[in-house]
DNA sequence: GTTGAACGTTGATATCTTCGATGATGGATA
DNA sequence: TATCCATCATCGAAGATATCAACGTTCAAC
């Protein structure tokens, strides 16, 4: 709080009074946390126009950085439970979106690689989303959100992604 | 992607090759989103110490600000469906830790109010939340902290908490 | 070879969210 | 005043999610 104040006469024909007094704005973690709920919101409702879910795109993109991650890799990476991932990947490997590949390696593990449709897919769902992003940090300047992105990275530094392994 | 590279040898001694073509990484609206995952895990975690869930703990600390929130405000405001808030009105009125009283200005809202128990609560609760959020953001300066908060602020602009009301 | 751990999978359980319907109330209109 | 529609809180059912234990297979260490 205390910031600024050029949007506290937006809704000035409403018969609204914003509360510049609520506790939980001045909260740095609340501010991300809801600013999260914000974006995904709206991210969901654009994938939602070519009928996808978010975290569908999640794995479509992040198989698209190499061939070689497992169900575990993901999990992890996404902060999904090891049973979503399998039925997340069933669903993808029906729509012929990846493929489980044994690792001959680690005959334990897959590795799922992306088809052809599935960069399609993605390049389909890639765009929309960067629509989406960049709707919603219009209001940033390029500096601004490259300082952010920096921001973001060293809070997550040695959590993520830096915990995923490639065998 | 292509920033810094400052964590890179963290991991150095575990097995571990880090993945710095990981895509989603490179994406602002993914650093957000995955930033407030991490984030609410070590406050969820912190809580559970007292046990408390992160969100018994946002309504405590919405109705700290002003005695005039309605259910229906509390829902818009923290993104929880009515239904939600009902449930957890009822926990937290068992508890002793809020009250409903009837708004007699508009006698189908309920105004919630924080009782001397439930101010007892958030203390202790707010001192948890605080500490798990200052080792959170602990990488960052004081400035640029609050440069996160300003542009975490500016991104909501007339989306929250603005829409929100005191009859 | 034996032991213990990791990976993917399954199924049961608990929890949360979502949706429609309801009763009470308020506001606008005629 | 009477009528119509919207809002608030609530309930119940249905759907989606997350959580947890257990299993077979495979790997690595001993």
């Amino acid at each position: 709080m205390a910031r600024s104040g050029t949007a506290e006469q937006a809704g000035a024909q409403a018969p609204l009074t914003p509360r510049a007094d609520f506790p939980l704005a001045g909260r740095s973690g609340y501010l991300l946390h809801k600013a999260a709920l914000l974006l995904l919101e709206d991210v969901e409702q654009a994938l939602d126009g070519i009928g996808m879910r978010s975290r569908y795109f999640f794995v479509l993109a992040s198989l698209a950085g190499g061939p070689d991650l497992s169900q575990q890799d993901l999990s992890r990476l996404l902060s999904l439970d090891p049973t979503t991932v399998v039925a997340l990947v069933d669903e993808m490997e029906r729509n012929q979106h990846v493929e489980r590949r044994r690792n001959p390696a680690d005959r334990r593990r897959y590795n799922l690689i992306l088809t052809e449709s599935g960069r399609e897919a993605l390049a389909e769902a890639d765009r929309v989303v960067t629509e989406a992003e960049s709707a919603f940090f219009g209001g940033l300047a390029d500096d601004e959100r490259e300082a952010l992105r920096g921001m973001l990275g060293r809070l997550m530094e040695g959590r993520w992604p830096a915990s995923v392994c490639t065998a």
